[in-house]
This record gives C-alpha cells, sequence and structure tokens, in this order.
DNA sequence: ATCAAATGACTTATATATAGATCAATATGT
DNA sequence: ACATATTGATCTATATATAAGTCATTTGAT
C-alpha cells in the first residue's frame, strides 16, 4: 500500500530542496550545459531533471544528488576526501550509541 | 518507460546519502528515538526509515529531508531564516543567467 | 526579422517505491 | 536469566515516479 493521503512538508524541507533544485540549475547554466546534455550525462531523463531543477519532492533522492556532483554542488559543502571522513566518523559514532532505543518499560507510574 | 537498466551513481552521490542516513540515526537516537516514533512524526512507514538511514539512494527526497529536518539534520547547514535567504538569493542569481543555453550553432568551423 | 535550438508543459505505459503486515533475531531494563 | 520492546528482513498489493514522446512557446544568434 504505496500511499493515499499526500504528503505534508515542513517549510524547511521544501525550501532546501527548492534551494539545491536552484543551485542546480545555476551551476548547469554557468557550466553552459543543455538541460539535455545534462540529463544524459546523469542518466536520467529531461523531465526527471526539470522536477528536479523545480524542487519537486518526490523524486529519487540518489538522481537529484547524482545530478548535483556533476555539476560540482557540492552536498554538506564537503568535498570527497571530507565527506568519506565524515562517513567514516558517523560509522563510529553510532557504534558506540545503543543499538536498539528503550522507552520507560511500559507502565508510566500512576499509583500513589 | 520508467527504467530498464539500473542506475549508476558517483561515488560521492553515495557517499552523501549514506552520511545523511547515518546522521539521521544517530541523532534519532540521540534524541531518544524509537524508529517507529520518528517514522510515525514524519508520516512514513517503519520500512522506508530504515531504508533512509541505511542510505537507499532510491527513496523520495522530500520523506528523507523531512526525517532529516525533524532530528535536525541539516544538509546546508544553515537555519530557516537563512536557508530563505539563500534561496531567494539564488533565484535573484538566476533572473540575471541566460534563460536558454546556445551551443555553439552547429558547424565546428572545419573550413580552412 | 528569421530560424533553429532550448525550454516548458503536457500525456501515456510501465517499472517500481511504498505502506502494511508478519516473523525471527537482537538488545535492554529489570 | 527473563521478558519484552526494538530492530532487521522479507513479502504482497497498489499507488506512483519515471522514460519517452509530442507540441507550443520562448530564446538567442545570425
Amino acid at each position: 500500500m504505496p500511499r493515499s493521503i499526500p504528503r505534508t512538508y515542513s517549510r524547511y524541507s521544501r525550501d532546501a530542496v527548492a534551494l539545491l533544485g536552484g543551485l542546480i540549475r545555476a551551476a548547469r547554466k554557468e557550466r553552459k550545459l543543455t538541460a539535455q546534455e545534462l540529463a544524459e550525462r546523469a542518466g536520467i531523463s529531461r523531465g526527471l531533471l526539470q522536477r528536479i531543477e523545480k524542487g519537486d519532492l518526490k523524486c529519487e533522492i540518489g538522481a537529484a544528488f547524482e545530478v548535483a556532483t556533476i555539476v560540482g554542488v557540492k552536498l554538506f559543502d564537503a568535498d570527497e576526501t571530507t565527506l568519506t571522513r565524515q562517513l567514516h566518523h558517523v560509522d563510529e559514532k553510532l557504534a558506540l550509541l545503543p543499538k536498539s532505543v528503550r522507552k520507560g518499560t511500559k507502565v508510566v507510574d500512576d499509583d500513589f
């Protein structure tokens, strides 16, 4: 069951995706790339690229990030090296954190 | 025609999505939120949240960003105000850039 | 002014991401 | 050690994102 009711997004999420799309579009033009060209390089259709640049919230994150990468828009404003290092760092952090989150075991204490 | 051949992604894109997922998972645990709880708050299924945290490249960017926003992970380390300002700035920049990208009109000049 | 190219806005068929459910394994508080 | 919540993994049905195509409009160079 994929979904019946439409999703709701926070303003922040909408703005962030819109900004990503705008940055991509600007970078594409600065590099003088046609929508068609960039789409081909990324292995996606021109239509999808249009939606990505427009800030459509329902497209694959992989496609959007790939396009961003091609035109040089940095994610987490970090280069490949920094990105890999951060990734490794997070994994270490996760290894320390508890593997499962325990909530207060049932009873909310209402005997007094 | 959705897609026949699987997509290919750059290392950078894969790492970026993986990092986003890792940061989300770490933030969720620090806030002592259950996968179930966070999924409900974001209006998505637990299964989708699992894929997002795992760094699955094929999930909706909107869903991923929404979850990130809820636990406080920022792609463009900027608060709402700064984000909106940046968005506005990019729009201004785009207004200046040429509306369509023209390639050299055909001929590559081969008369000599 | 003209003309080709680029973009925007549709449409359609189909591959697929998603919600929901179930079950096994694991982890954590007592 | 025990009990139970949490997580991980897998399955199914279905809503939907996508590729590909078409057409109108806009744009930029000549």
